[in-house]
RNA sequence: GGUACCGUGGCCGAGAGGCUAGGCAAGGCUCUGCAAAAGCUUCUACAGCAGUUCGAAUCUGCUCGGUACCUCCA
């Protein structure tokens, strides 16, 4: 196994060999949410994607600072001046402090994300924590004379920084052509340019979240936070930024923007982008109405869903398909996701039953090599299942004798397909802590019923089987004995 | 309107010039008191048209269809 690990990036638009900055270190900066409302499958999906890069590499071996902001203050609802900052707008609407907002959405998300057994990040950081290294960025900006104050409220510069820099690096975007777009958005603006961003908004006096300032009283625009909080992590350069690709044509063009007028520096080596995921072929999001809630997805309280479904089984459905893909969402496919998913779970139970011999009939490392290949393509996700469901047909053949392994073979597949299935992927069984308890129950129980069976008490042995059918546990005989799954 | 991207078998989805993933569904078989499950196995697709090439799902052009971004969004 000696490929390399290989990362689209969208700054280069190439697939480019991994080097990190610093050999064994990994600095990584993914966009969090906007605490304002709860998250949904769509930007779980994100995240999902995030945490299959950053257990990858600490997989293999490096130490990863991974920083994933919470967005809890100045975001505006358009790039107009006069916009209101989204947690206001909403405590507004629901009686509450601001910060009321921010800490119940902050807990969901994190709840969310706990079910999908995401990791948490290194440093999770917020923008309310730090308004003084925002202002002390916007300060250096204008120094740097890429910004500029009218009344309380600063703006970036675009049209100046342009000049000497490639402002649509991210995006591609022709920049005349956004310079002269027809499309007007109303209102009368005091910004010189069109493009012109606010770094610091100046506050009215009904505001709630606002802090003083060189410039008076105000908040911070959205996107010189992340710029802020990267920097004072990571450094003005790091290995990694992240996001999802709705993302790409303002926040992070923004972002790199700042960060050069600031720290004359292009922040990250690698910029990463994760697609979105559609329902019946349209982007999920909350301005449509056709995003699910988590909860609503585990329950199946949603009209658009046949029933409930594991947050394993809807983990393991987005790993099928790869990050940068969009990814459709159907109860169809979602069903397929919950029985494939099944069937590798129980082939890594059966693992440990399989009896090795002197010598094996298997090749086991070109299954390992293939794992790894599969995730140093730009983390392959479905490429890697794909081959572990290779490596389950392999359990099966090995259960049933039609191939033999050698102890230290079986050590090794073992070892390789439990640690890609769970470690890497991310992916748990989802017993509960009472498991084990009810395992030594079943075994009594099933005991009892072969015994009735063996009397050829059928009566007996069926009632068994339907009553707990009835519980929601379901037996199956099989030529070795009696299996049982818990619905 | 502008700019990108995409169109793969019944469904979801990898692949990116020859070696024709994988899952689910469906058919067949094995196992079995019955049932269910499980296992094995079969099914050979790349929107259409033209071109480049010894060879194209993969490259080029056009046509059709879809989506995203340009306005808050992961």
């Amino acid at each position: 196994m000696n490929t390399t690990l290989k990362i689209y990036n969208t700054l280069t638009k190439r697939t480019e060999s991994f080097e990190p900055i610093t050999k064994g270190y990994v600095g990584m900066y993914v966009c969090g949410p906007t605490v304002y409302s709860n998250a949904h499958l769509g930007n779980a999906r994100t995240y999902v994607s995030f945490d299959i890069i950053y257990r990858y590499f600490l997989h293999l071996g490096y130490k990863v600072r991974y920083v994933r902001n919470i967005t809890d203050a100045g975001h505006l609802e358009g790039d107009q001046d006069e916009g209101d900052d989204k947690f206001a707008k909403r405590a507004k609407l629901e009686q509450v402090e601001p910060m009321e907002i921010v800490q119940r959405y902050t807990v969901d998300f994190h709840e969310v994300l706990s079910h999908f057994n995401t990791l948490p990040p290194s440093i999770e950081p917020t923008a309310t924590g730090h308004i003084i290294e925002q202002i002390e960025m916007t300060k250096k900006i204008i120094e740097n004379g890429f910004a500029y104050e009218i009344d309380g409220t600063v703006y970036f510069d675009v049209e100046k920084f342009a000049k000497t820099h490639n402002y649509t690096i991210l995006s591609n975007r022709n920049l005349d052509e956004l310079l002269n777009n027809t499309r007007s958005l109303g209102g009368q603006d005091e910004k010189k340019g069109r493009l012109d961003f606010a770094l610091w908004i100046k506050a009215k006096p009904e505001h709630l979240m606002k802090w003083p300032s060189p410039w008076g009283v105000g908040f911070p625009g959205w996107h010189i936070e992340c710029s802020a909080m990267s920097t004072k992590y990571l450094g003005a350069e790091f290995d990694i930024h992240g996001g999802g690709m709705d993302l790409i044509p303002t926040h992070h063009t923004n972002e790199i923007a700042q960060n050069i007028a600031c720290n004359h520096a292009q922040p990250a080596k690698f910029w990463m982008h994760t697609n979105m995921l559609t329902v019946n072929g349209q982007k999920m999001s909350k301005s449509l109405g056709n995003s699910f809630l988590p909860n609503e997805l585990f329950s199946g309280n949603h009209e658009l869903l046949e029933k409930g479904y594991s947050p394993m089984a809807v983990r393991f459905f987005m790993l099928q398909a790869h990050y940068r893909s969009t990814l459709d969402f159907s109860n169809e496919a979602l069903q397929a996701a919950e029985k494939g998913l099944t069937r590798l779970f129980n082939a890594s139970n059966k693992l440990s039953n399989i009896n090795f011999h002197s010598s094996s009939t298997v090749q086991i490392n070109d299954l390992r090599e293939k794992l790894y290949e599969a995730m140093n393509e730009d983390f392959n996700t479905p490429m890697v299942i794909a081959h572990l469901f290779e490596g389950v047909k392999l359990i099966n053949l090995l259960e049933e004798g039609k191939e033999k392994i050698s102890a230290q073979d079986l050590d090794s597949f073992t070892k390789t397909f439990n640690t890609f299935l769970f470690e890497i992927l991310g992916l748990k069984s989802e017993q509960t802590g009472s498991a084990e308890k009810i395992d030594e129950l079943m075994e009594i129980i099933l005991q009892i019923r072969s015994e009735a069976k063996a009397r050829k008490d059928f009566t007996s042995s069926d009632e068994i089987r339907e009553r707990l059918k009835s519980i929601g546990i379901e037996i199956k005989d099989n030529k070795e004995g009696t299996t049982f799954q818990v619905a």
